[in-house]
DNA sequence: ATGGCTGCAGGATGCAGA
């Protein structure tokens, strides 16, 4: 099984590239992040199309995730547990039928936090905390599950380029990274680091300054799986591709493979 | 570098992103 998280910075102004990487790549589940769309305006016939269920949590102009899947999807649910206030639409979830059992799928887009200091900051903090609570529940039901996304959180200094330029940015902060090894020390793996311990492998290139061309990324998209998930880990890779096509997202996507 | 691009809403430019 096939989970790929993508953060697509905008479905409708990245629709044909989705489209043509969906069909070369063929994920069985597919998690957008920045869908930056309504669920009405979301464009569901062109996935469809290519044989996907399509389940959307969006809002109007930014934000939004999504679970698009070849499977059938016998629960969705959508929204961080934990805070009824909470407007922004950061968090779907999918639970699928699979030989062993079943597997719960979630799609998250962690808040950025920036600038250091602000009540943004305050905000990602607060739903780290949250996301941590809903992965205690989980792993107390000793559940298969995948919690994809784009965390925003670039957990070691080798996930980045050039780490010293981070060192004042949300995504690096030791309270951020501090909450992010929370969730691992709770047992969850970081699929991609489960499976290369190398340098240099980034999933992030900002749009700004030849970053791309230079190299100049982050890591911030990840998988963590809980025990009975990381278990059936096969593979984990980083396609850059697409960050060489034509109006690419400055995200790529993320894909692993379970043998579930 | 002083955010150097980009998408979106709206119908000009401001906001958000990382």
């Amino acid at each position: 099984m096939r989970i790929a998280t993508w953060n697509i910075n905008g479905v409708r102004a990245r629709i044909d590239g989705a489209v043509a990487w969906v069909r070369d790549a063929a994920p069985d589940v597919l998690c957008l992040q920045e869908i930056k769309s309504a669920d009405e305006a979301f464009p569901r016939e062109a996935f469809e199309d290519l044989g996907y269920n399509v389940e959307t949590h969006g809002q109007k102009g930014f934000n939004g995730v999504a679970i698009l899947s070849k499977l059938p999807i016998d629960e969705i649910s959508r929204g961080l547990p934990g805070d009824d206030e909470d407007v922004q639409a950061r968090f779907i979830e999918a639970v699928f039928s699979v030989k062993g059992g079943a597997i719960r799928v979630a799609s998250l887009y962690l808040p950025n936090g920036n600038p250091v200091g602000s009540e943004k900051l305050t905000y990602k903090y607060g739903w780290m905390d949250r996301l941590e609570a809903y992965a205690r529940a989980h792993l107390a039901a000793e559940e298969t599950f995948v919690m994809a996304g784009d965390y925003n959180v670039i957990p070691e200094p080798e996930d980045a380029r050039h780490p010293e330029n981070w060192r004042d940015d949300a995504l690096f902060q030791p309270e951020t990274r501090q909450r992010f090894r929370r969730l691992l020390n709770l047992g969850l793996t970081d699929a991609f680091r489960a499976c290369t311990t190398e340098p240099g492998h980034y999933s992030f290139w900002d749009y700004q300054a030849g970053a791309w061309q230079r190299n100049n990324g982050i890591r911030i998209d990840h998988h963590l799986l809980s025990p009975p998930a990381a278990d059936r880990l096969v593979s984990a890779m980083i396609d850059k591709r697409t960050r060489g096509w034509e109006k690419p997202s400055d995200h790529v996507p993320v894909v692993i493979e379970l043998d579930v």
